[in-house]
DNA sequence: CCTTATGCAACAAGCAAAGTTACAAACTCT
DNA sequence: AGAGTTTGTAACTTTGCTTGTTGCATAAGG
């Protein structure tokens, strides 16, 4: 796999979350992510801690949201699921002896620190609200759509 | 996802190329940059394409600069080494059916098109001619460092 | 020609995320 | 208490990418 797809799995879970009566099991979950259901106890391990989902074993078990939309940003998901590396491309070399090559990491860090600073502020300003309100509307452009909560994804 | 070192690695040539008298060979670079020839001349032919560097076999041959380093900036450099993707973290599918996917990718996907944006407007206005001067000035400060030209790094 | 270089293709190594298997632990319902 | 569900977790496999390595063809110089 080419990205880590593990902040976008988990906005994709949180809002269906949302939309579920009661506990949705780990199974539903991976079936509307089209992954298993290991992978969803994994990821979403880091939004327990967190004290974003809440999980309950046995029957009539699953995990259910314990805060609204409205109280979590993408920030919040970002940094439940680990707070992963943001960006692909870095420096050949942590600890260079080299002048010239200190030179060029300073140069890149200082410019990725930037974006990293302008992706987290973003990161703080949307909820997942603001997302489902996104939904909202494609929904209403495409009702054909609506009734795909465990949309299969095939790429 | 671990880091794609091209762009660094570039850089890093290019400025030692513009202190270097006549050619570099393939092995000489690869000293410098603690790897190894063929993946210097891998990653070299993307900046002879974009007529950045030249090369030229047999006796005496090697490496050379066609440009001046105030001529160059990251961008270039960053285009020259195939645009590798800027970020680590994306969408868990590209074209989803579910709408909820969709809006999430819609999130993310403005908050790192702005992200992007300001990061290769601040590579286009760095030139290889700043970073080189920030090295002259990381010398006046070690100078017990300046000989280091074909510093190994260990890491 | 013989040496020195690049050019290139093919393959192995290393790494991290994702997928899978297996089983223990905890909870519910009858 | 016992049967059936569901999470928790460890271990392993698979996958996809960059990097490392080997081998050989090609071209330039002496």
């Amino acid at each position: 796999m080419r990205y880590d797809g593990r902040l976008s799995r988990m906005l994709h879970v949180l809002i269906h979350m949302a939309r579920h009566e009661g506990a949705a099991t780990s199974e539903l979950i991976a079936q509307m992510l089209n992954t298993n259901p290991v992978v969803v106890r994994r990821t979403m391990a880091g939004l327990r801690e967190q004290g974003y989902v809440h999980s309950e074993k046995g029957h009539g078990g699953g995990w259910t949201l314990s805060r609204r939309l409205e109280e979590m940003t993408l920030l919040d998901v970002y940094r439940a699921v680990g707070e992963p590396p943001l960006f692909a491309i870095g420096p050949a070399c942590d600890r260079p002896e080299c002048l010239v090559e200190q030179a060029v990491n300073g140069a890149l860090a200082d410019a990725f620190a930037e974006a990293e600073k302008l992706l987290l502020e973003r990161f703080a300003h949307v909820t997942l609200a603001d997302i489902a309100a996104d939904f909202d509307s494609r929904m209403v452009r495409h009702p054909a759509l609506a009734g795909h909560p465990g949309s299969a994804c095939s790429s």
